[in-house]
RNA sequence: GGGCAUGUGGUGGAAUGGUAGACACGCUAGUCUUAGGAACUAGUGCUAACGCGUGGGAGUUCGAAUCUCUUCAUGCCCA
């Protein structure tokens, strides 16, 4: 064997003889149980970073360790591939984005490549490929044809930068996810995906998924916000046309309804100049064009003081028969409920602090009786008892709801009503490099759909990438004419294409089925694979992709395209890869370059080391030192094999159990612990960075034992079993250093192909176990004991020890707790 | 404001209610070397010591980093 360790050299060699070889091809028949590992597939942004080798380097661990434990795996890569930096870069070089999509792509796998992970390269997806976005396109006129793609004008998000929209997923805080800039709000027609008709499933069905964290269920409920409330029609007396009018509200305080002493429209309300007086209209114009103005986040702020104008119209309360005025303020929201918020300053803190703003009336309608509030200083928000409220005087506020609602329905004029916050999903995007919209207008026969035998709609190639502030696709000469499939008169594409989460929605169920040229995937296949057994990647991702691909998997299913109604079994969140604590990024030059890593030291150090410093969960902290820390334990590894090649023999290698050594029986049992204790911290939650510190302690202990043997015959077959079970054990890992080694000292095959090692419950643990000995529960003496001994025997043991009688020494002993080969506890008085 | 996480040495982090700090990084001393940023050996929570120690305070328990309550801090999500 050779005496030094050169991963530059020995990587090289097995990624070839892998790739040659068709080493991770994953057949689609076969009689082993099937694994669906999956790693979220990558925007080809350029380079890799290391989040990507953290992700990737996880899901290739389990993959492994999967296909070891005799699974059928199926582990797959592909490409996010469009999206705006492509087009951007071709902006500003007037370059083509799908060359330079291409070319990413090409340096990226390189780079994967070079990790050594063991992908199915044939069913490599690319949403920018036709033969793929072919797919898009149909999945979204199944949409369409049931229903669930529609077009509507709307108030939607618009990125200036971008100079596109945006869809409320993807407004952070009022601002676009991706280039960070403020959003404003623009009436657009624009294409939909009816997300909310799922609202409900998509919350319940996260009972179903025990294999995610609660922290992303958490957050897609949140999203989802379902809220129990009511709607309650407001009859307006006098509307100044004189028609007879009702502004519906939707409130999740019905309790509260004998409260109302004004109601607020939201300034894009739709039956808003109805109900303006001539004398308010000027204000209410001026208030209104000033509102447009203004960005979401500034509208919702806390910190803001509220605004808002009088209409002049009045509204009567139907339980009370109250007169209250209309107003119009930018609190309340279009797209929220009904557009209108019935207004309790009491009991509700905005109307509270707006009330006192402009001098409006307040009543009291809920109190603690124990500790009433007036309500002058602040609205009581908490539970409590009705009064000023008729028959409801005295009811707790939580039935309240109940019986007043029911009035409401009763008397006509409201209903009972579950909300969701979550709105429908807005897909088309004012951009070149997407998916086109596969959708003709015809002047006669209006909105039509291209026919399924004429997908895909391609991309044109005709167009000028220098224009600023439109797309790059109304600048084709030839892209927008076309013929209309139902009268084949001339008709107009429509321009706008899908925003890249459509593609990113499906791409796991294309996997199953990669190079289908007939349909998206075959029925049979995508339901022997799917649904992913374990998907990683980013927590960034919680509510976006996550919640899109499990609304598309149940649209699909309802399309009878698949069997099953979730698409991620388990998912594992990753933790973000920072630098000094914070995360790695170009402006705050604290990047490290994967190919800097894999050059000085290889793609098994990068592995091992990104596993090792934290569990996979929580964020991990890059440091140089880590990685040279890990490379010296891959030199040692190899220098244990290296420096005693002599004695390894891979096909003697079954140490005689009841006939050795203590030394070499010490070593058979402690590799028994490592086998069990790696096994189990893998399959429990993916505790890689414990794995990695058990290699260390194996590696340590064969070393200690190394020092001390005579190497006998029964000696080398006992270190032939050690070298051989840690290859084994370090081969999800290592991948290459224990392939080379394996072929080294003459392995049969691929390490990768062997099973994963087993252990012997009962050589699993020491013969003799350390005895803890507390006197009142702090840890004394220990004792070391035998294994086998009974409970009286470790009480006898822990009593007689010369520490114990000293603190023991005339006093009383109240009771002796005995936990069985751990400890024993004497309280003494 | 509401919800959910997370608080353990100088650092990353280990610990089915049962030896707190595994395994590393760093540091200290030594060995071997022309040399050491290699390798190996020993040590390393705090304290001079009795002892004290898992953000703070209470509680349950023979025994609490772990369970309960409370409080503080940080992060994320929703307002």
């Amino acid at each position: 064997m050779k005496e030094a360790y050169f991963p530059q050299e020995i990587e090289k060699k097995w990624q070839k003889i892998w790739e040659d070889t068709g080493a991770f091809k994953t057949p689609d028949e076969s009689d082993k149980p099937k694994y669906y590992a999956l790693s979220m597939f990558p925007y080809p942004s350029g380079k890799l970073h290391m989040g990507h080798v953290r992700n990737y380097t996880i899901t290739d661990v389990i993959a492994r360790f999967k296909k070891a434990q005799g699974f059928n795996v199926l582990h797959p890569i592909g490409w996010d591939s469009f999206g705006l930096p492509a087009e951007n870069a071709a902006m500003k070089h007037n370059a083509d984005p799908a060359k330079w999509t291409d070319e990413n792509i090409a340096y990226m796998t390189k780079q994967l490549k070079m990790l050594g992970l063991s992908y199915d390269w044939d069913r490599e997806v690319t949403t920018c490929k036709e033969e793929y976005y072919k797919w898009t396109q149909w999945l979204f006129l199944q949409l369409y044809k049931k229903g669930l793609a529609y077009k509507k004008e709307a108030a939607v998000n618009w990125c200036d930068k971008c100079a596109t929209v945006l869809a409320n997923e993807q407004v952070i805080d009022g601002k676009c996810w991706r280039c960070d800039s403020v959003v404003e709000k623009k009436y657009l027609s624009q294409w939909f995906l009816k997300i909310t008709d799922y609202a409900e499933v998509l919350l319940e069905d996260l009972d179903k998924l025990p294999g995610w964290g609660d922290n992303v269920k958490t957050m897609q409920a949140n999203w989802i916000g379902k809220s129990q409330g009511a709607i309650f029609n407001f009859e307006v007396v006098d509307a100044p046309s004189g028609e007879k009018m009702t502004v519906p509200v939707y409130t999740t305080r019905p309790d509260t309804v004998h409260g109302i002493t004004y109601l607020v429209v939201a300034p894009e309300y739709k039956d808003i100049e109805k109900l303006t007086t001539s004398e308010n209209k000027k204000a209410v114009e001026d208030y209104r064009a000033n509102a447009r103005k203004m960005t979401e986040i500034e509208r919702l702020s806390n910190e803001r003081v509220k605004t808002g104008v009088p209409l002049g119209t009045h509204c009567r309360n139907p339980f009370n028969g109250e007169i209250f005025p209309l107003w119009t303020a930018d609190y309340a929201l279009v797209e929220y409920g009904t557009g209108a918020v019935m207004a309790v300053p009491t009991h509700d803190t905005r109307d509270f602090d707006f009330a006192k703003k402009y001098n409006l009336p307040m009543k009291v309608v809920i109190q603690n009786p124990e500790n009433p509030s007036d309500c002058k200083a602040e609205a009581y928000t908490d539970e409590g008892v009705l009064i000023n409220s008729n028959e409801f005087n005295g009811m707790k506020n939580t039935e309240a709801k109940k019986a007043i609602t029911q009035k409401a329905v009763d008397g006509g004029f409201g209903e009972f009503k579950t909300q969701y916050r979550l709105r429908d999903w807005l897909v088309s995007r004012q951009r070149y490099w997407g998916a086109p919209i596969p959708i003709v207008y015809c002047p006669k026969c209006g909105i039509q759909p291209v026919p399924e035998d004429q997908l895909p709609v391609k991309l044109p190639t005709d167009v000028d990438f220098s224009v600023v502030g439109k797309s790059p696709i109304l600048t084709s000469p030839t892209f927008q004419d076309t013929t209309c499939p139902v009268c084949g008169g001339p008709a107009k594409r429509e321009t706008d294409t899908m925003d890249t989460f459509v593609c990113s929605s499906w791409y796991y169920l294309r996997y199953s089925d990669a190079r289908n040229d007939k349909e998206c995937f075959n029925k049979d296949k995508v339901n022997k694979w799917l649904p992913v057994d374990q998907y990683v990647g980013g927590i960034e991702h919680a509510i976006l992709h996550l919640l899109y691909s499990r609304f598309f998997t149940k649209a699909l299913r309802d399309l009878g395209l698949l069997d099953f109604d979730e698409p991620f079994k388990n998912l594992l969140t990753q933790g973000m890869v920072l630098k000094d604590g914070s995360k790695m990024s170009k402006s705050k030059g604290n990047t490290v370059d994967p190919d800097e890593i894999f050059e000085n030291y290889g793609a098994d150090t990068a592995r091992l080391f990104i596993l090792s410093d934290s569990p996979p969960g929580r964020d991990f902290d890059w440091s140089d030192a880590g990685v040279e820390g890990c490379y010296k334990f891959l030199n040692r590894v190899w220098r244990l094999m290296s420096t005693n090649s002599d004695k390894i023999d891979l096909h003697n290698s079954t140490p005689n159990i009841g006939k050795l050594s203590k030394a070499d029986d010490d070593l058979v049992r402690i590799i028994h612990m490592a086998i069990k204790s790696i096994t189990n911290d893998i399959s429990n939650d993916f505790q890689f960075n414990t794995v990695i510190s058990k290699y260390r302690e194996l590696v340590n202990a064969i070393y200690d034992w190394t020092s001390k043997t005579s190497w006998n015959d029964a000696d080398k077959v006992v270190f032939s079993f050690a070298i051989k079970s840690m290859l084994k054990l370090m081969s999800p890992v290592a991948v290459h250093l224990t392939e080379e080694a394996w072929n080294q000292l003459g392995g049969e095959g691929s390490i990768h192909s062997q099973p994963w090692c087993e252990w012997d419950e009962n050589l699993a643990k020491m013969s003799s176990i350390t005895l803890v000995v507390q006197v009142n529960g702090k840890v004394k003496d220990k004792i070391e004991a035998d294994e086998a001994s009974s409970q009286d025997e470790l009480k006898e043991l822990a009593l007689s020890s010369e520490k114990v009688k000293a603190l023991t020494d005339g006093k009383t002993i109240v009771k002796v707790i005995v936990v069985p080969k751990k400890l024993v506890n004497i309280v003494v008085k």
